[in-house]
DNA sequence: ATTGGCACTCACGAACTTAGAGTGCCAGTG
DNA sequence: CACTGGCACTCTAAGTTCGTGAGTGCCAAT
């Protein structure tokens, strides 16, 4: 029923609208654009698009507007994934061109991601599944200047009723760090947690998360039994560390730019900022867009009200860290420019699989 | 010049400004307050105050709102620090009621304070700088699978041209944890590499960040001459490690709660957003306030000025984490409830140092 | 020092007008 | 049959006018 030129006129309304925020209409159209058509013409190809509610009228006769439907022909048929301007492709390479640890990394690739966008950019961690433990470090964090002088003869193991704080640390071949804070039930040493740490490690290193948590559920102490509570204690925790999936974490930037494009949210950005910081939403969200690893997804509008995004655009793209699966991408108002933020969203993930190594 | 009771309708017009966002008159004065005076008294005064320059009118001929100036006569002297609430106090209690590592427990704090303001709360973190070394710990990245076979012969050290990833853990007494990829210019095993750490370790541990960034300076490798390049990298990068100031990190929530005010702000939210996401300005400004712990330092209005917040108004205090002081503290208009806000600040900071240890 | 009275000011909202962009439809044309 | 020019109609956005009421400043009286 529409025409291959009226899909071309729903390009352009597209386009005019998300540069102008104004309803387009025919008029503007046949003087914009060379269509070699008269406005009239226009008007017709126009009346068929409203009929299959790509665009809608705000108002009886004012210009048209795309609507979420409108937009989703648009991205999947008409929108040129346009390649990134030289200055886009240079801003990448300067932002993300040296290492540095995981934080880091996120950190400024979400950044350069709402640089080029404009937009709120996220960037979810990496899911911790398939990483191996590299090692398990435990760390006395009492003052150690309240101990007793190395020579004095101590018990090696418990002293009831005075606890100590240990940290735990666990390490992966992912390049990233779980850290957790133990109190101990019990007074523990140095030398029995050198002994609890060596036989830990030798339990774990070399599996990967899955495996640990099992490997931790089931172990079994064989050293000094006034030890076992705390032991107990520490493999649960370990545990719970190993199970922490990073994957429920993210880091977001650019939120000013929601504020900046506050007009398009039908007056009010609180909510969509409230949702925002909800990360769980997000999370949610993440998870259930299409996983293809390095083509963009795109989340328009209406799609998303059962997060209570209603009114905004969600486009991602997965990357890969050390073969660990996890997703970035940007969010806005349905009015956002999707071939160049689409194309960027699939540049910053692609630099970042590559930066972190595909395995 | 200003009497006693004129610095009483000053507390009134603050008080009734911040609660109902209306310039305040003389008439509305008089019926919600008993003054025991008439409207024509209450108007000399405010004329009193205007001379002084601690209200103003919007208009000629509307009512008065305070000054930048008027709110810091009242904060300084009129405000009075309301306990909290028997329910805000109990937030904080389940709030923070149990431990975590040190991310965790500041990103509780940071989400209860702006809930507790109804503004953007900012948490910075701790300084290092008398933090000590606990335990520096390197794990090779490169695929353990990769390396031959443990019995196999090769050689202790370098194999140039192949170079070797390792992470670099920093451990101390407070919690922290510093982690960096590092990138070395030639193959390390896993035997060099522990090699290097115990040296290292007896180097540095028991050290506070001042004292291990000299010992590491001059560190001198008396192991195999082979790995003096690679150790000289590791040093070089540890001593980054060390001097990282974590105190130039912060977190903050609550974002949305600037939108929510928005109209304080003359209309546009977008160059404090911007402001606040730009982090580095907030730790000047934070920098810069008054560093006793634990009373309440207030900047408003024009006071923030340099930093492009003139029309915002923050609220830090200190708190301490074995020792080393940092600041919290919340972001809003110069129209918020100053006595809530003072009293939530300074709970929330005096419950965190509490919780990390006041050493 | 405080008060009641009074003239004056000014922002705000309601009601109204106007301009202009845009539409829908139709009869005409190649 | 696809396209076009013309025309009547619609509706928003912006500007104008005007009345209302809260609030002020000042002054003479207590």
């Amino acid at each position: 029923m529409v025409s291959d030129r009226g899909l071309d006129v729903l390009r352009v309304i597209v386009q005019d609208y998300v540069a102008s925020r104004e309803p387009v209409g025919s008029k503007s159209i046949v003087d914009r654009h060379a269509f070699g058509v008269s406005a009239a013409t226009i008007r017709n190809d126009m009346a068929l698009l409203e009929e299959e509610e790509l665009i809608a009228a705000p108002h009886t006769s004012s210009g048209r507007i795309p609507t979420d439907k409108g937009y989703r022909v648009f991205v999947d048929h008409l929108a040129d994934l346009r390649p990134l301007s030289s200055a886009q492709r240079q801003a990448i390479e300067t932002f993300l061109g040296h290492a540095g640890d995981l934080d880091e990394v996120l950190a400024r690739s979400v950044r350069l991601l709402s640089q080029l966008t404009h937009q709120v950019a996220l960037v979810q961690y990496p899911s911790l599944s398939r990483a191996r433990v590299r090692h398990v470090e435990f760390v006395l964090l009492s003052d150690p200047r309240g101990d007793p002088p190395r020579g004095t003869a101590r018990p090696v193991a418990l002293q009831p009723g005075t606890g100590t704080r240990i940290l735990s640390v666990l390490i992966t071949d992912s390049g990233g760090v779980e850290q957790r804070v133990i109190e101990l039930p019990a007074h523990v040493d140095d030398a029995a947690l050198g002994d609890i740490r060596a036989r830990l490690n030798v339990a774990v290193v070399g599996l990967n998360m899955t495996e640990a948590a099992g490997a931790l559920a089931g172990f079994a102490w064989l050293g000094s039994p006034e030890l076992t509570p705390a032991v107990q204690l520490i493999t649960a925790i370990l545990g719970e560390q190993v199970a922490a999936n990073r994957q429920d974490k993210l880091v977001m930037a650019g939120a000013a730019n929601l504020v900046r494009t506050e007009e398009d949210f039908n007056g009010s950005v609180y909510p969509v900022l409230e949702a925002i910081e909800e990360q769980v939403v997000l999370l949610r969200l993440f998870g259930e867009m299409a996983t293809d690893q390095h083509g963009v997804s795109v989340s328009i509008g209406r799609e998303n009200a059962p997060f209570g995004l209603a009114e905004t655009s969600v486009l991602t793209s997965g990357y890969t860290s050390h073969g660990n699966l996890a997703r970035l991408g940007v969010l806005g108002p349905t009015r956002m420019d999707y071939s160049n933020n689409m194309a960027a969203v699939r540049a910053v993930a692609r630099y970042l699989s590559r930066l972190l190594g595909e395995n």
